[in-house]
DNA sequence: ATTCTGTTTATAAACAATCAG
DNA sequence: ATCTGATTGTTTATAAACAGA
């Protein structure tokens, strides 16, 4: 007896087994141990659905060995379960960003597609001509891109970089700069934007804060996410991102981004791994309940993400602290952002080409409501001495930063 | 009915559920849903000896509760099974590194464990206090730490750094250097431990080649593994890591270490995916028949490193290369060492901080056999010239590097 | 001796983009 | 030109091995 039970993403056709028999053995009373069991995690109707198609001729029908095929398919069409080995939460959307490049004193011009997280993905570039101008913005020039030759070119000369956005029905425009609003806290900037003064230089707005006192609970408060969006500011677009029902979904974000999120609700910015796990459990009580594991899963991320740094403990016998690295950006929701403050400078944080694949400086004021509760209008210079960069991801408003 | 069926590492008391309703349904031939059916990854004689140990009281004998603790246990006393989820391959055995950093002049000290890839683990390191001088070596001052202010400081003033290294018996001796040889091939060096002229600063000893022509198959034929410690050099020790039947056992070697072996096995130095799937299948038949999933884990593995770095096709529809981030070191067996050249500086390959963690030049002459021929004894200018940095890893015998 | 913390590798998966037929 | 399945590439989740405090 055979029953197929696994297979994995690179091929269908062939399945792994799973020893059985101490079940069977239980379930039976028998000790048959050469029955050799496993279990198509194909459903009955996929069973079906491939036994027709592999009997019929290739031409005709998909063959569906391949499972990333298979899974492609499933998507497309939406008529056919194919259950995985492990079922995993879906995925949030991810996008490429699309940048277009050029210079017209040389006449060169390529487009490059980066992944959310600044990876770039391909460009066209022709070898024979290589881009090479850059940008002068108004806090300087653009940055060169992390892994590339290419950088961001003026289309006209002029001091406006042509970052090409395609929107969702695929159609190239140029993304616009939009003035910021920053509130320091935490040890870093909490970023929104402010889109109602697009063309107007001069407006800087107010940020009306009436948070409340005690704990910091602004990630999982509702309330503090309609207020970021509240007087003076106008939010671009809708949160895509809703809070589930606490009590029993799983959060829609990951083991990164929880990480980042307890890491910020501190004054201090710095937590160790027992707070981390309480602050997670507390905020997401679908943690609470979890499969075991998920602190294995946290441990993992903190150990093998450059953005998490461990900080000696302050004495023998003492928890280490986790930090974010200087200078990390925070994704938020409602497109908000978090970055944290670079106070060494890019000595102990790396390079800010590093941590800003696709940096530019905002063409705009901020009014920054600083720590000590005083509001303060910001010009470009008190920006760049605090190596205060935007990123190209956030304009265009769905930006994950690295992780 | 319930039996457990899965634990995950972090609590051994809890389990998973996997839903077995299928399969009864198919063996039994009812379909009672209801059934909640897992099954104990235990053996029963872990479930005994569990049972008996939760039976009795906390203090006396372990709770066995936690499964690291567990299969700590298991690896200690060698007889209880705790049968993993997914059983993996036995980890080859990871060393640390123990560097003792001081300065007599201002009477600190301070030492610091690294890991194998060159990830800083822990320092004692006063904070009252910081350990900022560096060694003169031959070749320059050594470099600061990737990510930490401490440095490597010479003992005595001269120009021997002080690097201790912990042998099996746990004592702490410092570490030697030693002349090296060298081949230019493929794209880079390949570099073996000449350990025979230790003493004598002037014994540069030549390579005899008598490799074949064709494929080069340098990295599975035993015979040139043999070759490298022939004429004039002494193996330092000998290789701990015997090569498996390659019929049927599979190699011990991570799937990013076999890219890395692909990728240098060409004299141009990249590949094509598909050319390194079949550069792998044709040196480790284990591959021709595992279990599907493996290309999967290599291309996870080329995306996710950034030692691997894509470089765009030739031209529209062609195939894209892969090629090692130049300065990779590649951990080869024997103690030898690839050394990806580092054809543009710093200016592609990141820092040189970066590429070599605990870098330190080596205090040698090398005879280079040239990608041409010829042989040329080279001295410590022309070293310097290609930025060709040794490890201290590589000294204490026991590197793997980044990844 | 056990638990907690931290590093690294393996494996499965979700899914985007692109290529081939 | 469009659909489809295969290939290539990026990222996240999960389990595991194992070291050291
Ligand atoms: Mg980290
Ligand atoms: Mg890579």
């Amino acid at each position: 007896m055979a029953l197929d039970l696994q297979c994995s993403q690179d091929l269908y056709g062939e399945v792994g087994r799973i020893d059985l028999s101490h079940a069977i053995e239980t379930l039976l009373g028998n000790d048959d141990k050469e029955n050799d069991l496993s279990m198509h995690l194909l459903t009955s109707s996929t069973v079906s659905s491939r036994h027709s198609l592999e009997s019929s001729s290739c031409n005709e029908t998909p063959h569906l060995l391949d499972k990333t095929a298979a899974r492609q398919h499933c998507r497309r069409l939406e008529n056919i379960d194919t259950t995985p080995i492990k079922k995993q939460e879906p995925r949030r959307h991810l996008n490429s960003v699309n940048i277009l490049c050029r210079s017209k004193k040389r006449k060169l011009e390529d487009k490059v597609r980066f992944s959310e997280s600044g990876k770039k993905l391909s460009s066209n570039g022709s070898k024979s001509g290589r881009l090479t101008a850059s940008v002068a913005s108004r806090f300087g020039p653009l940055q060169t891109l992390h892994d590339s030759n290419v950088q961001i070119i003026d289309s006209d000369g002029s001091t406006n970089a042509a970052i090409m956005v395609k929107d969702s029905s695929g159609k190239l425009h140029p993304a616009e700069f939009v003035p910021v609003m920053v509130e320091e806290r935490n040890g870093g900037f909490f970023m929104s934007q402010n889109n109602s003064s697009l063309n107007n230089d001069k407006d800087v707005l107010n940020y009306q804060e009436n948070r409340g006192t005690g704990q910091d609970d602004s990630l999982t408060n509702i309330t503090w996410l309609k207020r970021m969006s509240a007087p003076g500011v106008d939010s671009v677009e809708p949160c895509q991102i809703q809070f589930p029902d606490p009590e029993c979904e799983r959060p829609p974000y990951s083991y990164s981004a929880l990480i980042q999120f307890a890491l910020i609700s501190t004054p201090i910015g710095k937590m160790t791994l027992k707070e981390i796990y309480e602050w997670i459990q507390s905020k997401f009580p679908f943690f609470k309940t979890a499969k075991l594991g998920w602190k294995n899963s946290i441990r993992h991320n903190l150990s093998l993400h450059k953005i998490f740094i461990r900080e000696p403990p302050d004495g023998p016998g003492k928890p280490a602290f986790w930090t974010l690295r200087p200078g990390t950006v925070v994704r938020l929701p409602e497109n908000r952002l978090f970055v944290m403050e670079n106070k060494h400078g890019s000595k102990n944080g790396g390079s800010a080409a590093e941590n800003f694949p696709l940096q530019h400086s905002m063409d705009a004021k901020a009014c920054i409501k600083q720590a000590d509760g005083t509001t303060q209008v910001v010009s470009e210079k008190i920006l760049q001495g605090r190596q205060f960069l935007f990123t190209a991801h956030y304009i265009l408003g769905n930006p994950v930063f690295d992780n």
